[in-house]
DNA sequence: AAGTGGTCTAGACCACAGC
DNA sequence: CTGTGGTCTAGACCACTTA
């Protein structure tokens, strides 16, 4: 349980900036390479990855600066979080099915094989904000979890994905989902289209995700 | 006009790996360092670039893979390229103006200040594909440019952003825009507003794209 | 001339996988 | 035990800006 000294110098001048106005600099790198004791490629490594984040951005030959906290880069895109257990759902439906054509093509598997079917609303403080169809790869899925339903969403919250491919789809709200979203017919939504990749490259889980436009709007920074 | 070693080592590696099948290992970082002369940490910085990049990924204790080309990550979305000029488009409006309440709000500017409004259709070949709503800071823009929209949009393409915060908003296609993108009266569609800010914080432009849902869908890998 | 961020080196030690 | 990626050091030179 040994924390990097990179990552405690990041929250040291986290710490430190905290209270500093945008737009002003930072110490320099040779003057935090001494306050931390710590060499000059580690203090970079530190301010490199507050670059990334958005904390802080450089001016070559100038100095580092405090960036203004609005352009914190941060992706709130709705299903990235999808196995998020923090949130309050519901679960509407579950099983187990196959030979579907179309959900076999989206998670690129043979029409025979399994998959696993969850229909969830997402709820925020007692609103509909989203509901979720879910198909997870049974072939994926342990044995072992596979007797509850929450434990295959623990289960699925843990697969370390290798990247998450969105697509936004605009539509009208399918007239089923309307009442469960608490949402007028003929309402313009978004679906968003999520495939879950693992790192090999295959598909762990495809899900559609209409959200409540009232309740949850799809918000990013970059 | 010296490229850095790090990056010509990642064009190298680029080639390498080709040809190679994902999730095949590439060569170790010490056999990297010394097939190309270099530092381990240069060779490093390199490989971190790619992981960034999703082209490689790397299993802790075992090795670097090449990643499936499926998973590179990339942000496709619309607006992020909204002052690229390599697009096809046609300008229907533009015009110099201030007094609009909504406007100065987006734009963090007072109801007295100026701004520029470009009115554009974005095509792809030859078909309608996003009608963008421009609204520029005046005072961001150099004199010297103000002459001719094309150095307008040319000076906006390089200016140095900070970030770009997105928001997905559906709607029924405006009725006014409904020719112009060649879509059906009634159709759901997405508008995309963006906030292009520069890095000290102070936004640059406000941007609204409303999108040919046939011809232009938003999809994002991360 | 002094100071900044950007790049680079040639070592080093660590924890962990697999044999 | 060997090899891997992850971390870290103490220097160095560069191009550039500002004074």
């Amino acid at each position: 349980m040994t924390i990097p000294i990179y990552q405690k110098i990041m929250e040291l001048i986290r710490d430190e900036i905290r209270n500093q106005a945008p737009n002003t600099p930072i110490l320099s790198e040779r003057e935090l390479e001494k306050k931390y004791n710590a060499s000059r490629m580690t203090v970079r490594k530190a301010i490199d990855l507050l670059v990334e984040e958005g904390v802080l951005y450089r001016v070559q030959n100038i100095g580092t600066f405090v960036a203004d906290s609005k352009l914190h880069k941060k992706t709130d895109s709705h299903a990235l979080n999808s196995f998020d257990l923090e949130c309050d759902y519901k679960i509407i439906y579950f099983d187990v099915k196959d030979e579907n054509r179309e959900v076999a093509q989206k998670l690129e598997i043979s029409t025979h094989d399994q998959f696993v079917r969850i229909v969830r609303l997402n709820l925020q403080n007692g609103q509909p904000e989203s509901l979720d169809q879910i198909y997870i790869v049974r072939l994926m899925i342990d044995d072992s979890v596979m007797n509850n339903i929450l434990n295959i969403l623990e289960f699925s919250a843990k697969i370390e994905t290798g990247s998450v491919n969105q697509v936004f789809v605009p539509m009208i709200v399918p007239v089923k989902f309307a009442n469960l979203l608490n949402v007028k017919i003929n309402t313009p939504i978004i679906c968003v289209q999520s495939k879950i990749n693992t790192k090999n490259g295959r598909i762990y889980a495809y899900i559609e995700s209409y959200l409540n436009p009232e309740a949850k709007s799809i918000e990013i920074t970059i």
